[in-house]
DNA sequence: TAAATATTTCAATTATCATCGAAATATGGA
DNA sequence: TCCATATTTCGATGATAATTGAAATATTTA
């Protein structure tokens, strides 16, 4: 609510510098498992367990759980102001990167999650929508604009009977790979759907991950303004 | 070792609550010495200096010395809008106020420094040609803007001759009852020499106090927009 | 079900840091 | 020169909080 208690908030807890690290490497906006951010804090994930802990009961950061995962992030613009401005009379040292192990880069390119798409390609487009006024972020859940509706009209999805299945209509789902939210539920099942019907993507056998066509790469610059081929090459996963 | 170690310094700062109160104190934009700011914080002299070289390591505040005092201020003002940003909020314990020893109230109104005026006459002199964009602050000198050229020419102040003279054609100079900079050198000269010569002041004998004539009243109001009148029925000394 | 991994809780240790007395240093004034 | 004042440095103390090993809990995988 008031930015202002925020501000005092912050202020207190980036004042240590385990937790000013920590807050720091979640300042690219992603989600983070408590070991990763120990890592880059270089502390035991049990220290790391209890930083976060503290950010958490001072809304400074949110949690969501994954499996046996944590995921920890930001918890709102306002926190990543105060950090940045910050940075800007104290400028950061940059955080120490690292690999992660060597893992499938095609499940973290594109591949399905249940029933909609996930991976880069899977942010890719919820951000695209996003940017162009197509949807607008709720609290959990993704609405659909006055635009919206006829942009997805425009290429044959029918909102209507979307809404009229019994389950979510669209919600936000975390995206291990790319640490941030993608775009899930009736809706996200019908994008996919559509995608794979204009054969722009192919499920790949045996595993999850999806295979982006030639058809797929023109589609997705022209009406996302997505180039899947750029991102690729440039192997933007190794952080 | 911690890589955001100067983050984390610079959010110290403000949530210590001793240094809190420093800085609180020195948002008026003022110099104070670290007596001053001890007893501000209520704190000894010796945990003034320590917070006080923190600060200064950091780059926080400014140190100037003069004589056996050294007078410190907020560094700049990006520092202090993120001060005031976290302040505004989570004031420290309240600034114990105090009245100077009782001193002369005209020598503090209006007076020489060397062959510049000083006092508060002196700063909101420097002030006024600051905000009409006649000076502008270097580092530690006043430069002259092209308006600034038209308007000491306007009141018969030829700024060639001056720049010949083999002396600081401008610099600071810290006024101690002020605790502000005002404008010395060869230029804070002549706007001295140009006062007297029209009669706006007069030197009181045997001090450094400086009396303002009722035409000086008028021409300060008129071409610096400064009311002295007022300033002197407030008594705008007393802190 | 058992083993492996991720995270948290607990307790004990360790490190940090503000504070202030005492003493050193610097400066101004008599 | 001597003395008063302003400030800093040093060293000791005490309070607060970060850190981590050990163990508990939860979840996935085989």
């Amino acid at each position: 609510m008031n930015m202002n208690s925020n501000v005092a908030k912050v202020a207190s807890l980036v004042s240590e510098p385990s937790r000013a690290a920590i807050l720091t490497a979640l300042l690219d906006g992603r989600y983070h498992t408590v070991n990763e951010l120990a890592h880059m804090a270089r502390i035991k994930p049990q220290t790391a367990s209890f930083h976060l802990k503290k950010m958490l009961d001072a809304q400074v950061v949110s949690a969501e759980k994954q499996g046996r995962h944590r995921y920890y992030g930001i918890m709102n613009q306002e926190v990543a102001q105060v950090m940045e401005s910050f940075l800007s009379i104290a400028p950061a040292a940059e955080i120490k990167s690292f690999k992660h192990a060597s893992e499938d880069k095609a499940i973290r390119l594109a591949r399905t999650c249940y029933d909609h798409l996930a991976g880069n390609l899977g942010v890719q487009i919820t951000e695209s929508l996003k940017r162009k006024g197509f949807i607008a972020e709720e609290n959990d859940t993704y609405s659909v604009t006055e635009e919206g509706i006829a942009f997805f009209h425009s290429i044959q999805i029918d909102l209507t009977s979307l809404k009229k299945k019994r389950r979510s209509f669209s919600h936000k789902c975390l995206d291990w790979s790319e640490r941030r939210h993608h775009l899930a539920g009736a809706l996200g099942n019908a994008i996919l759907e559509k995608f794979l019907e204009r054969n722009w993507i192919q499920r790949i056998p045996k595993t999850r991950a999806i295979q982006i066509t030639p058809q797929g790469m023109k589609g997705f610059k022209e009406i996302f303004a997505i180039d899947m081929d750029r991102i690729n090459k440039n192997g933007s996963h190794t952080f």
